[in-house]
DNA sequence: CGAAAAGTTGAGGATCGTCAACATCTGTGG
DNA sequence: CCACAGATGTTGACGATCCTCAACTTTTCG
């Protein structure tokens, strides 16, 4: 699984691969968008929203974060990217970055054209479908947090984003547990699930002394998962995928 | 604009062509979405969370919206669909449906096949990135209302609220005003936004009484547009696209 | 080792929710 | 045309969740 130069296989390579199988000429079109690296220490701004936008990218290493920032100066954070991710796309209809983009640990991007996406529209409707099926998982997801805002209290955000970082590693890291390192601060979390620091350290000690999850360094381990699932009304959007509507291959293998 | 058995063009068609132009054949192709009609009255429940879908739906006339149940028992409104909206996108990822569906006025949906966009998707890369575009456009307008969720107070939340529905109205309505028919009762509001409905009214009142909005019949009327979008942070995700990436048509016209 | 960042804990306060009574609107049948 | 019932909207009193401010502790990293 590794390529002859002894790097690792491309994240977002192997992030479809968990869905679904890919030919050759496939893997060549999506490593077209791996060509170009640069790295990011943590707590980089690597974009400013409002900026204009004229690349995406894709994360090969590393944790990041949208954000918006409040008229009060308050934040707030949108969506976490995590390696395998592209970011960028929902910028793509607009001129501007809609969300700031910042890194929470050292990463490594890799940039690309917007006009990166032709090649892989025109030539391979399987990856198109792909792609807006990614985006369609990402859609529910945004969903699962309205909700969430809306409606759940601080323990229940908090169990429930725990649950879906989670899940979400686990597509690119098959055979995870249910330990993972979080490098979020509290701050970080807070402005994810709109709470505030310091509601974010009182819950995650209720959530630790109710015997939910265990912290230890940066790392958080969950205890009762499918007792946690219940508390928070989680569901896994990143299981598994209906492709079954996909169109037959135009370009078969 | 009126086809020659007298109805209507296209919904779709005409949401579409606020964005970029299109040939004949691609409005074939998108009128075999809505080849069938059903009705639905007021208040229908079209579909739960949780059934199995196995097809989308244009909308022709009327105002919905998908929603989620809590544990409680108590409701989040996720989006709300306007005539021209394809809804049910992002089921298409999942084997059964992720949101429940209802109406809340009298409607007309085109239901149409998942296999539907096949056509699309192989038969023009404009309309497969139109649609892409779509997607992203409703995607940052789900990124707002996370924000609105997750740091903004009750009179910016419903303010908002009523500036994305006006701007949303306009998209299929050129010439709108600053006024338009509101048919959701304040509970639909409160489960949008997050709040309950004794709050809503309340806050309504406060914008009323503020001169922000008038009230009369079902219709809402924003009166100082300027300062309530400043007020609310607000910013038109529909007023333009950036389609400059568009790949070179496949099918010219 | 020391300074800055991150996390914890307490006290008091603001926003919004809950419960409840009442008012108004809407649509239906007599 | 009126009567009535259910749905919807309004208003008040009270309470819960979460925020703010602040002091303090622990961790991280140069």
């Amino acid at each position: 699984m590794s390529s002859d130069d002894g790097s690792v296989e491309s994240c977002l390579v192997e992030k479809l691969r968990y869905y679904v199988t890919l030919s050759d000429d496939e893997v060549t079109l999506l490593s077209q968008l791996e060509e170009n690296e640069q790295e990011e220490a943590r707590g980089a701004m690597i974009r400013h929203g409002g900026e204009p936008v004229d690349h995406l990218f894709v994360v090969k290493a590393g944790w990041l974060y949208g954000y918006t920032i409040l008229a009060d100066g308050r934040r707030q954070v949108l969506q976490l990217h995590f390696p395998g991710d592209i970011i960028g796309l929902p910028d793509l209809a607009f001129e501007h970055a809609t969300t700031g983009l910042q890194s929470c640990t050292d990463a490594v991007l890799c940039p690309f054209p917007k006009a990166g996406l032709d090649n892989i529209l025109q030539q391979s409707t399987t990856l198109t479908a792909l792609l807006m099926s990614i985006g369609m998982v990402d859609h529910v997801v945004l969903l699962d947090r309205i909700r969430l805002l809306g409606r759940m209290d601080a323990k229940a955000r908090i169990g429930h984003l725990l649950l879906e970082i989670m899940c979400r590693l686990r597509t690119t890291n098959r055979n995870m547990g249910c330990e993972f390192r979080l490098p979020l601060t509290q701050d970080e979390i807070g402005d994810a699930v709109g709470l505030t620091n310091v509601y974010v350290s009182r819950t995650l000690g209720e959530l630790e002394r109710d015997g939910f999850i265990h912290r230890s360094d940066g790392r958080v381990k969950i205890l009762r998962e499918d007792e946690l699932r219940e508390l928070t009304d989680f569901e896994d959007r990143y299981f598994q995928m209906d492709t079954s509507w996909f169109p037959d291959r135009v370009n078969p293998v």
